[in-house]
RNA sequence: GCCCUCGUGGUGGAAUGGUAGACACGACAGACUCAAAAUCUGUUGGCGCAAGCCGUGUCGGUUCGAGUCCGACCGAGGGCACCA
């Protein structure tokens, strides 16, 4: 008997598939369409478990859905322009180019052999001049509906190379490669009004049925809306033109707890002070040290400065209140300014604290309110609690009611109105680098900053680039810079920041749809196609790249490239997560770790003999060494076995640990089932009277499977294919019964392991390709059971159940409960308090 | 620091508020074999001879009934606007 060779098969029917053209995606109005869209990888050079999970996921939908009558598009790009491309020029040489074009080549060879049901002729990368292009176009069309602006943004700046640094690139405050202390520095800088959309992006999350909770929470909060009471402080002896200062508050209810003022390092009362005072301008060169980033700012140390400027309470003008300049106050939100009120906000109480500034309590709880310590009181706004500072509304009150009364009382007053304020800020998109995609505006001495025209895109980067001195090559470019202007036709200057990488991804998704269309999109197509049914990756991608697809999706609405339909362009989304595996570690003789790769460590130990300790369950990384190269697996048991493996056991959204055990497992499991096809007329004499059995485990198998795939419980459509293969292998039904069986085995397994699949299904004569047949249908008549075991509780622990008709009525089960044995044996003759009779479930005796 | 998620046997995990541990890995025992590999069969949460008792990170609450809902805490992970 011939074996299970994946080696042989797996290209036998991919080259099939081919040829036959399986998987083009077609525009045919006949048939109902789905988009299944996994998000596009970084071309990195390899593939990853991670890339091999999310892929087969897809995949599994991709062709269980065209396998249900869908016309499917499933298509596969790559996110091609950033940071790791110049890297790899300044480490290594050459050109970002040449690498990220070869990285492409290698990983398309990595994931060809998967047996991804992709739609390869769509294929583009987002460095192809082709996409960029359009995406140029779409800028040149955003400026004019005003969705882009330019004003000064912070940026990191390391001192010694003179450059810009990404967040990533600093590290503890200081620039990667240089290690300088890192400035906080303004640059002038391109932007995109994501923050109109504010209100709308946040309403809009409430459609999105479809999507993770925890994703629209996440976003909510992101996006961040609060209404508050913003109101201008009387300033005395501030500078002349700062006699105001604007305030934002969301807790205007603790007003009367204010203890001092505090203003962000780049508030421009702090700019009028540092203008004269040395001892400011020293204060504020400090606070702008280290990153830009919110995590840097908002862990690192709270420090103040009292800048003798005072303000006058608003509710008592007798009462003046120091103004500090606090590293923690962020300029983008609110006004830049706040007042502080460290009873009921823990970092101001940890500020006040530290400069011994006043701590009044405004609230406490109802019941046995203490005094202010260490700990600020923050109860939820929702909780009532009792007011010892109110000014507006009743003694005991829910914050909210406070505050909606404090914000009422202040506009009555008149010092101050309500104003519902955004986290959300606008989107920056300038980066001063070369490997993106060049911004098509021209700076002309006498038209100012104008677009490029549109017949000159697009603006391609020039090759003759290096990268051998820190900072931008275009900038330095010798003539790229130099230009026309689109407008007076004089000699000026070409902008040379590139765009954020994020705007690559937030189109792609509609480029598939017509991806060489000599237009950003195609009406006729984008209507047919959008939106992506189905969107599937991992959820380090729920807040930014999702809210700039939202947001882009609506800017290419305004601008004419997108239906209207399509301005959420993601009905469901999912989010998987990440493949781990055990970290191998030793020591080195100055204790410092020692990383080992999985295949030179057996049963705990290195070939030489050493123990090396074992660290479970972390991302897979190159530097920790725990990495699993998806070839060689497929190498050594096929793309059939990886797929099986990371649709196995667990559930989808949660991280999946890669394990030896395991692939070899399901490799071992796929030999199982490709024995049982071959076997189906030769094993055991057959006994018709058992077909009916296997017919019904098999129609519960279909019902099973399909339900873990409408649902995205992969692992469980697994589990019951592992039922079925148990069923059928235990069965000495007739080889007729077998053959069907199998053959219905043939077609669920087919979209996780779609080569075996059409193996199997050409052995037992299934006709054409399984990847063509269509989804079988479980018949319910043989998915009831006439009888079901009852269990039953007593005082909620199991004690004996019953078998039962599974329809009886609830006052006839009770009967049976009352004459069971074990029942009558614990009543001893008592009645009991309760029954509760759940039917077709359970029934709890109280007593 | 802030936002979000997760925590169940030796392991991965299953369980519309209703029998905790489906399915699988591993382990153990057996069959086949000269032997091994492969394959097949069985056992497998802990304690206990047993009846039974205890068990879903910890503590408390709601409920006839909680892995599931609520609160607090502990631990791990993701994000924090220039990594993608």
């Amino acid at each position: 008997m011939s074996r299970y060779e994946p080696a042989v098969t797996e290209p036998k029917w991919q080259s099939v598939w081919d040829k036959a053209g399986v998987f083009l995606a077609h525009h045919d109005k006949a048939r109902p369409k789905y988009y299944v869209l996994e998000m596009f990888p970084y071309p990195s050079g390899r593939i990853h478990m991670g890339h091999v999970r999310n892929y087969t996921m897809g995949d599994v939908v991709a062709r269980y859905k065209a396998s249900c009558g869908f016309s499917v598009l499933h298509p596969m790009g790559w996110d091609a322009f950033g940071m790791p491309a110049e890297n790899a020029a300044m480490e290594r040489g050459g050109h970002p180019k040449d690498w990220t074009y070869s990285n492409i080549a290698d990983m398309r060879a990595q994931m060809k052999p998967l047996g991804l049901s992709i739609d390869w002729t769509r294929e583009f990368a987002t460095c192809d001049p082709e996409y960029y292009g359009q995406q140029q176009a779409m800028f040149i069309d955003m400026m004019e509906k005003g969705l882009v602006y330019r004003k000064a943004a912070v940026v990191n700046w390391d001192p010694v190379d003179m450059t810009v640094l990404a967040n990533e690139q600093v590290i503890d405050g200081k620039g990667w490669r240089s290690g300088a202390a890192v400035e906080r520095r303004e640059l002038t800088q391109w932007f995109f009004r994501i923050s109109d959309y504010s209100e709308e992006l946040l309403e809009a999350l409430d459609g999105l049925k479809d999507w993770p909770e925890k994703v629209r929470l996440m976003q909510a909060n992101w996006i961040g809306k609060s209404r508050g009471l913003q109101f201008a402080f009387d300033t005395v002896g501030a500078p002349a033109g700062h006699e105001k200062l604007d305030v934002y508050t969301t807790r205007p209810d603790t007003l009367l707890g204010a203890s001092f003022a505090a203003i962000a390092p780049d508030h421009p009362l702090a700019r009028a002070l540092e203008a004269t005072n040395p001892a400011v301008a020293a204060f504020v060169a400090d606070c702008r040290k280290g990153g830009t980033s919110e995590e840097a700012i908002e862990t690192a140390e709270k420090i103040g400065f009292d800048t003798g400027v005072r303000v006058k309470h608003p509710l008592d003008p007798t009462w003046e209140m120091p103004v500090w300049i606090a590293n923690f106050i962020l300029m983008d939100y609110g006004t830049g300014a706040i007042f502080g009120c460290p009873a009921h906000d823990q970092r101001d109480l940890d500020f006040a604290r530290k400069y011994s500034l006043p701590v009044t309590d405004v609230f406490e709880a109802v019941e046995g309110g203490v005094a202010v310590g260490t700990d600020a009181f923050v109860p939820l706004k929702s909780e009532r609690v009792r007011y010892v500072k109110g000014f507006a509304g009743e003694t005991i009150q829910t914050g909210e009611e406070a505050v909606a009364t404090a914000i009422a009382y202040a506009e009555e007053k008149g010092f101050g109105h309500g104003v519902t304020n955004f986290r959300l800020r606008d989107w920056g998109i300038s980066r001063q680098r070369y490997w993106g995609c060049p911004i098509p505006v021209i700076h002309c001495a006498k038209c100012g900053v104008v677009p490029e025209a549109k017949a000159n895109l697009p603006i391609r980067l020039p090759d003759d680039v290096t990268f051998d001195v820190p900072g931008n090559p275009l900038d330095r470019h010798p003539t790229w810079r130099d230009c026309t202007c689109p407008q007076c036709g004089a000699k000026a200057r070409r902008e040379t920041d590139t765009m954020d990488t994020f705007v690559d991804s937030s189109w792609y998704y509609a480029r598939f749809t017509a991806p060489h269309a000599a237009t950003p999109t195609d009406a006729a197509e984008a209507d047919y196609w959008m939106n992506v049914d189905q969107y599937i990756g991992g959820v380090e991608h729920a807040i930014l790249h999702l809210l700039y697809s939202r947001f882009f999706a609506r800017a290419m609405h305004a601008t004419g490239h997108l239906p209207a339909k399509a301005i959420e362009p993601f009905n469901a989304l999912f989010t998987q997560g990440m493949v781990t595996h055990e970290i191998y570690m030793t020591r080195d003789a100055t204790g410092r770790p020692v990383y080992h790769l999985p295949e030179d460590v057996t049963d705990g130990k290195l070939a030489d003999g050493t123990a090396v300790e074992i660290i479970p369950s972390a991302k897979m990384s190159k530097s920790k060494k725990n990495v699993v190269d998806p070839m060689s697996i497929i190498e050594a048991f096929g793309a059939d076995t990886a797929r099986w493996f990371v649709m196995s056991d667990s559930p989808p959204e949660r991280d999946v640990e890669w394990t030896a055990s395991g692939a070899e497992a399901a490799f071992k499991h796929l030999g199982r089932v490709w024995r049982l096809a071959h076997e189906v007329d030769t094993r055991g004499a057959g006994d018709a009277s058992q077909d009916a059995a296997l017919l019904k485990a098999a129609h519960r198998a279909i019902n099973d499977v399909t339900l873990g795939i409408e649902g995205f419980a992969f692992n469980k459509s697994v589990a019951a294919l592992y039922g079925l293969a148990n069923a059928v292998s235990k069965s000495d039904a007739s080889a007729g019964a077998k053959r069907q069986a199998m053959t219905i085995m043939a077609q669920l397994m087919s979209p996780m392991t779609p080569h075996l699949a059409e193996e199997i299904w050409a052995m037992l004569g299934g006709s054409g390709l399984v990847a063509k047949a269509p989804w079988p249908k479980a018949d319910p008549a043989l998915l009831q059971d006439d009888t079901i075991i009852l269990p039953i509780q007593i005082n909620g622990k199991r004690r004996a159940e019953i078998s039962v008709p599974k329809d009886m009525p609830a006052a006839e089960v009770e009967k049976l409960v009352l004459a069971d044995e074990t029942v009558i044996k614990v009543l001893a003759g008592s009645t009991p308090k309760k029954l509760i009779v759940v039917p077709g479930r359970i029934v709890n005796v109280v007593i």
